[in-house]
DNA sequence: GAAGAGTGTAACTGATGAGTGTAATTACCG
DNA sequence: CGGTAATTACACTCATCAGTTACACTCTTC
């Protein structure tokens, strides 16, 4: 597409334009996240990034796409947290673990955060139903891992469905309350969730390992 | 005050003025749940109720104050939940299915679920505040149970407060996925969940009791 | 140094929705 | 019946905020 220089020039300028249009995503998810969406103006995002809510229409087309820009980037650093679950050859109990640390990590992003805590009201029925098969798909991942387990007698017998909601309620909860000036490590929580997820409170000689 | 008749009186039109404040309340929950509070307007309260906007006025300030209703109606709820588990004679394992089964049910109603899932951005910080203390009573009990039972030694050791963090994540979020036309029962929702929790999903002599 | 991308200024539109005022109407209760 | 509580009809105010317009200015890049 077009000679070397002006090549080099619009990718120089895409770049930096993607560059600035992720910066204001980022802003936006920060703030939709402390205040919530609908009380959060393109004034503030503007604000906090120090330019005016002109320029925010420079780079997005609506109040709308921001939201929905979070949360397709959000779905994009998911899909590389669930690469590291899909080896395999690994044991079931291992890919679950590596599945719950990584997305313990990511919820703890504000774009990981973003779209546990914003809900998809504000967003039009097809974007919506857009990023739904995105978030469908770590469940089903967890589901298959834990079926697979309880095929392979790793896993105690239970309702896939049910405990998969169950582990991802505990893990999309936690922006609810560890945005605070110094919040728990997300290595910390995800080592204390698996404890409790794999082996229970009760203690006895549940499982080994973990 | 006043005499018998007056009193008479004013008793059953003050009941009857509780009882439509409270249908008030109730029909904001599920709309609250179902759309969001921004995303409500007073009308659409009002035609869920098939009143008009004016006479909501007649039984609240402020649509804050059907907001903050509800969530002080709910903690109502709450509290009775909580007196199940109180009794200081029962083991600690049985005190927690039973605050765990009695918040699963709580959770699972309209005004139980608005204060899961309607955030508390939209009040004023006073009211907040004071909401806050209610919610932090059951996390506070929860923990209490828990450190109880790592003392008798009937419970892992583990972190209490992120274990009781964990725990309420996974209830909270039930009604973010359980509403649908064919909700699952709380019930079993609450024996997976106790199941998972107190027993771990690997196999092996886990805890033997639930 | 010229084109054009990028940004600021500042005022404006238009829609939405909370909350009010008032008078008129209906339901309840003694 | 008569009084009062409850409710409606409906027009209205007011604030907020998304999104726009038009112009001027700067900086980069060729």
């Amino acid at each position: 597409m077009g000679n070397k220089t002006w090549t080099k020039t619009a990718d120089s300028r895409s770049a930096q334009r993607e560059i600035k249009r992720r910066a204001v995503l980022m802003a936006g998810a920060r703030l939709f996240n402390d205040q919530g969406y609908e009380q959060t103006s393109l004034e503030d995002i503007a604000a906090a990034l120090n330019i005016t809510k002109r320029t925010i229409y420079y780079y997005v087309q609506s109040k709308e796409d921001i939201l929905f820009g979070c949360h397709q980037l959000s779905l994009e650093f998911l899909g590389e947290v669930m690469e590291i679950s899909r080896d395999d050859s690994l044991p079931v109990a291992e890919r679950i673990s590596r599945l719950i640390r990584g997305y313990c990590e990511w919820v703890s992003t504000d774009l990981g955060a973003s779209l546990a805590m914003v809900r998809a009201h504000s967003l039009s029925p097809e974007r919506r139903e857009a990023l739904h098969e995105g978030k469908a798909r770590v469940d089903f991942q967890l589901r298959m891992l834990i079926e697979k387990g309880i095929r392979e007698g790793v896993i105690r017998h239970c309702d896939p469905r049910l405990v998969a909601a169950g582990v991802f309620g505990a893990l999309n909860w936690i922006p609810f309350w560890n945005r605070t000036d110094r919040p728990v490590p997300h290595e910390e929580i995800a080592e204390q969730y698996l404890a409790m997820i794999l082996n229970g409170l009760l203690p006895g000689a549940g499982g080994s390992k973990r």
